[in-house]
DNA sequence: AATGAATGAGAATTCATTCAT
DNA sequence: TATGAATGAATTCTCATTCAT
């Protein structure tokens, strides 16, 4: 039906969109060009679209929306801390692969371009992962799975921060290049690699310490 | 004098680009008013630089630069890993207020702008630190101050992810945003908690830890 | 029956033409707005009308034809010139009130929008009443009940002159404004004030008159 | 070319403009057009201007700045009433000829064009001839030159609509059509003739007179 | 026949870059 | 040499018109 092959079209659009945008960024891509590799005429888009900015939030928020419902996917199961840290660093390898170009979209806002509206993003996209970690945090604290003495909300932004990097590393240009500086050409081929050292890291951050170092053998 | 007149001016050039790129993104700035900002002609900037690319490139690299010199200050004393990353961490902080632009322009080669540039950036800017860091934590483990079971790389890798984004979080909008939406409102004006729950966090993780979790009293 | 219902949405849809038309001018008024306002798809538009064009001229003569009709009761009447004039004004004052969207057609190809059409429409609409006024005229000076040394046509011409700007100054804003600024805020409600002046000056210029000037006391 | 903008260049612009936008209208003149026509790029016609409103705005000002000046030589002379009149009359027919863009644009805001303007150009332009008029008229009472049973302010309002038509007739497509339809193909080669008849009619129109009406021989 | 989504030429506007002065 | 006015290609957006359904 019309309606049908609308919403496909649509969605070819904003894909279009999406794949211009994270190459180019938002003031280098061009709305002719989008519409004629979309296969639409401009006016089209501008039926759809009020303006350029207006696409282009389009694009962001269909990004987001598919990242949301794959972080989802993995928040849902019901594991302890570091099973779920080790899903959720498993997924990002994974889908950073697939939906590289939604990732490229989040970095984009994630820099001046989205400027006037970060306070809206962050607060959307953010809060929800924020609250999630958080009470996962509280909870493991409370199951004595992990140490006491933590404030559950800065350690759930240091997590978060390490998966964001993790996810760029994977995803955007820059951010790939320092990786593969930091930790060689190959790493992230590696996959198995990362996992364990980021695990590691993350474990034993969020675990009671001795305050004597014994070296094992 | 005149050579040094011109120096002076340069810099004034180039700090009137830096703030105009940090706040409008390469794209939205505009040449023209830069020139009219630092009490120049467009002339003489074309006869400097070559075009507007090379001139947010120049730009850059007098961010990078000043970034470096201050990051050389911080790593040129001889502690321990974890003094020194209190050290880092309260640079970051100190210096995220002064240099709030600098920060603003290597974020912006994170996301697409660079692009083209991305591995040269990356090369040139983050093997210092990676270096640095690795060499750190090599010594380190050799010192047996931390755990010797990890790769120093990807740990160096993980410590750099989370400065980074703390600078981030000091400077750049969405960053800042999304900080206060995990930590909360006042998180960027408390200092001392962050660093102390970071350093939590770092000491921690690169420390060997019990099997057993014991919750302290 | 299904021509009649056709007749009556053509109507509607040309009204609908004539409003946006009249308020926005022959360029600045949107088909597609107009197809929409007068709940019809622009297709039904532009198998009546050619093009746009065509429908602003289709338009066009419906407001003609309705100003027209008006002017034709008015002026089916037997009476002496002036109770003719005084009729004629009394017309204009009523009916600019209900058919100010067809003077202000009217009165937009009196500016550079119609040209090519000019001559058109100038032949078509102002022969009639030049016509109809000049016998007038003619008439009135073989009853001897106004002066003979004048020419019949230029005194017409004078004559619908001064009802054709008494017209758009009810209607048009420009020309309301300007008539404001001459006789005051309130003079377009002020009919018998217009009428009176108008009907002393029409009558005394139809009139011989003393060389001498006698003030009457 | 790389020239420099003259004053000269700048009026020669404007002249451009009223050129294109009096053929047109503001519409369908096209600012780039105008650009190429007037020998220079949109770029400095956007330096100067706004925005195409703005720079049509401009050409409306410099058309009715030399209108006024040309009114205001007529103006000066301190002669009675209709030698007034005779003077405007053939100041009329004398600039109508060598300004007739600058009468164009007069009439291209008198329809809908200019719309949001009305008020502002009406009290503006108006205001002027306004007074004058209405003062002359008050004199020519004081000095029993005229009948003194008018409303002053009205009949000067008559009096510039009769001169005010007359202008567009000279130099507006649909009024020059018209004034052919009325008063013959010729008359508006024949200026002695609406000096004459426009005299009878004004000259009569403001004087007392008989009320009985006796045909001259 | 009627619909209205799609088309795409056309117009306004911007701004990196040039070059005459 | 420095200037900044001028350039015009490029880009966004509109809307008259078409045509598949």
């Amino acid at each position: 039906m019309l309606k049908k092959l609308t919403e496909e079209k649509l969605a070819e659009i904003l894909e279009t969109g999406i794949a211009e945008f994270a190459e180019k960024g938002p003031d280098r891509a061009n709305v002719n060009v989008i519409a004629k590799k979309a296969g639409i005429s401009v006016g089209v888009l501008y039926k759809y679209y009020e303006n350029k900015e207006a696409f282009f939030q389009a694009c962001l928020r269909r990004s987001l929306g598919v990242l949301e419902s794959v972080l989802h996917e993995v928040i849902e199961s019901d594991d302890k801390l570091l099973t779920r840290a080790e899903k959720m660093i498993r997924a990002v390898q994974r889908y950073s692969r697939e939906y590289s170009n939604y990732i490229k979209m989040y970095n984009l806002i994630t820099s001046g371009s989205g400027k006037k509206y970060a306070p809206l993003y962050a607060a959307e996209i953010e809060s929800m992962t924020a609250k999630v970690y958080t009470g996962f945090i509280e909870r493991a604290i409370k199951d004595g799975d992990i140490r006491n003495d933590i404030n559950p909300r800065l350690f759930a932004f240091f997590f978060d921060n390490l998966l964001m990097m993790l996810q760029f590393s994977y995803c955007c240009d820059y951010y790939t290049e320092r990786a593969k500086v930091y930790c060689g050409e190959d790493i992230l081929e590696d996959d198995e690699k990362v996992v364990s050292e980021l695990l590691k890291f993350l474990e034993s951050a969020f675990t009671f310490c001795q305050s004597e170092v014994v070296h094992k053998k």
